[in-house]
DNA sequence: TAGATTGTTAATCGATTAACAATC
DNA sequence: TAGATTGTTAATCGATTAACAATC
């Protein structure tokens, strides 16, 4: 069952959702739970979340729904979230301590084993349990740990000569935070985050808001 | 001409990719520059880039393409980014304290003015020149001060409390990083980051990269 | 002029939503 | 049984891509 099929970038940034969503109703007791009660939390389509959790091969009942703990389960197997893997996080800013902090990382797959800096004041102190290291190394121990995934929290700038001494160690997946688009070998995976871009969207709708007073609310 | 006529998310996205594209042209004295060019550089359609850009109202010319200064300008102000709102934020964490780290967000038309927590070891203190202070003064505080824009940074469990103190003194638009969906007036602006959740797709691929060895490279 | 690029309309593609028989 | 919900196929909607005349 290793056939991989194409799952749409919408429905994997909604399966999360829902995986949050029953794991509160897990905790409730819940044993059971339909397409509808989850689209109406969550103000979705009861068919598209049909369709979502179709692609984790769980399957409901009519009339009854979905079994919760079996869906958890599908989900997080489906994500690949408990199959955790080791990760470097180069760039420890502002972002990168924070990211450093962030246990929870472990139940979303990645675990962060070292953080790199090319700052001397840094290099050589812990964060949070774990040891930064000068840029330098990199590359060697991302291949001799067999590290799979890079994050990326350095300066837009650095971006690209960090990624790439990543990739020529052999890492697997690059989580970029720097605004700007890598150039990456087609082999490479990767995920943008670009944090502030989505103020595009909110800083407009705010400017909009104050402009034309409030045409009626809801 | 406050006509504001509907942008897709998707196009609201990528502006702030060309933004950055186009910055770096200006600061090397370019003074045209062509969607054939920036979707090549982007790896985007350049009909994509030409429809996206025509939402700023920015025109260029045949065979010679777009005034770069304009166009950053055109950008800028059609994000609302050269109009600076001023920002509350809850939750004085380690992503708390990143935020607040961030002068550049200044450059996104957010400011964040202030501090909020419920730790009474962090309240009174100052974070990156802000002062933490307690989260029973949020509401009042923001009516006071005329804050329009919020950002949370608590936990799950407290983010629903949070934005409705927010929602209460008068709050326009919240920027979201707590992994719940937050019920709120249909007039407020929500934007909603889900940091780890688009770790989603990420550990995905690797979970499938590693299973399948390596069916080929690019 | 010749030809690259714009602006715009039409075609394609994919995701969301609707419809409905099967089923518990 | 009656009826809510599943699984699945068809219709709709919107975004991306292609086509092409206008233009510098």
């Amino acid at each position: 069952m290793s056939h991989t099929s194409y799952v749409s970038e919408a429905t994997l940034r909604r399966l999360p959702t829902y995986l949050h969503l029953l794991r509160t109703h897990h905790q409730q007791g819940a044993e059971q739970v339909s397409c509808s009660a989850i689209g109406k939390e969550l103000r979705l389509d009861p068919t598209q979340v049909r369709k979502d959790l179709e692609v984790t091969g769980s399957v409901g009942r009519p009339r009854i729904g979905f079994p919760v703990a079996d869906l958890i389960e599908a989900i997080e197997t489906f994500l690949g979230w408990n199959n955790v893997h080791d990760a470097f996080l180069a760039g420890a800013g502002n972002l990168g301590y924070a990211l450093l902090g962030y246990d929870r990382l472990k139940d979303y797959g990645v675990h962060i084993v070292a953080a790199f800096d090319n700052d001397p004041r840094k290099i050589g102190t812990e964060v949070h349990g774990r040891q930064v290291l000068p840029i330098g190394r990199l590359e060697s121990l991302v291949q001799r740990m067999h590290v799979r995934i890079g994050i990326i929290t350095v300066p837009a700038d650095h971006a690209q000569t960090v990624a790439d001494r990543m990739v020529a160690g052999g890492i697997l997946a690059i989580w970029n935070f720097a605004p700007v688009s890598l150039r990456l070998p087609q082999h490479i995976i990767v995920q943008n985050e670009e944090l502030y871009y989505s103020l595009a969207a909110l800083s407009r709708q705010v400017g909009d808001r104050l402009r034309s007073p409030r045409e009626k609310g809801g």
